[in-house]
DNA sequence: TGACTTTTTGTAGCATGCTACATATAATAA
DNA sequence: TTATTATATGTAGCATGCTACAAAAAGTCA
């Protein structure tokens, strides 16, 4: 009874957030714009839609718009209508923006094993199966996963 | 490799914070003020100060400032000067509050048995035993507590 | 085709979090 | 006591998230 699983929860995100602040702050951007420029490498092959990354990361489409006209400012992304779809703007990774992904990746995996520190392999195994099923009880088992890199081919839209 | 531990730690708190705020939002304050109710709740018989509050969460004191404020504006709380320190304020929950204690408590719990749904009390045990393991990893061991009810007598201050 | 609905994006206004700077008071050291 | 340092709070300015409203384009159905 109290397990405070909840508190345990927030807390724990709430530092990796910082930390993820902190770290990003040395490559002149956040940790939320950091998720979008890693989605955009993601999806190298496709064009990115704001609507894509509003998926992607669950968010508002208030807040992706934020985001990206923030990252277009600092020259990160280039942003254009779409060919196919005049609603939708592409968001595009520019020249300048290349040499972050790596780091990217390193802190990830930095963070990652931060996190795990003290644990056995099995242990991991354990804690990752857990939290897999705390995130469908909270998500009511739907899901909402980014559909662009899995489901949709390169430039194939449904009104293509 | 890749168990993708912080991604789900961070979705699910994010689906959290989104449940509570949308159960806050019928009692006419959000989850980060109540988060600062339930803290004076909870430290009734002491004087708490804004300092307190910002322990008790963890965040900049101009982000206390911000919510204590809100909380006045609403008539929630009421400031007052420490008589013993002048640079302290005292913040104290009003008579039009405490309607909302037994709700806050009733969601957390609702939310801490979605959370747990379908894990064994053997399951409930080790995930939350693994979950202070990862916390004392992200605060590098040096957890700072809210230290007002736990280390001071009522009304205790080193000034007095 | 034309009317209706859905989708994508923009903008305004707010709450929450931060850093950086300022002030006033308290605590400490000389 | 006086000078210095530490602590508690205020404020400005910013990034991130939201809802609510609006517009434009695309999709659908008669």
């Amino acid at each position: 009874m109290g397990e405070h699983v909840g508190m345990y929860l927030k807390k724990i995100s709430e530092k990796l957030e910082k930390r993820a602040n902190e770290n990003a702050r040395k490559r002149e951007f956040t940790f939320s714009q950091g998720k979008v420029l890693w989605y955009l490498h993601k999806c190298e092959d496709t064009d990115v839609t704001m609507r894509d990354i509003e998926r992607f990361l669950d968010c508002s489409h208030a807040t992706v718009s934020g985001l990206v006209t923030r990252l277009q400012e600092k020259g990160l992304v280039e942003i254009t209508q779409s060919t196919t779809d005049r609603r939708a703007r592409v968001v595009k990774l520019t020249e300048k923006e290349w040499n972050n992904f790596r780091a990217m990746q390193a802190h990830r995996k930095d963070m990652e094993e931060l996190l795990l520190k003290g644990f056995s392999p099995e242990e991991r195994a354990v804690f990752a199966s857990f939290l897999k099923r705390v995130y469908e009880n909270v998500t009511d088992g739907k899901e909402e996963p980014c559909k662009c890199c899995v489901k949709m081919k390169k430039g194939v839209r449904k009104h293509d």
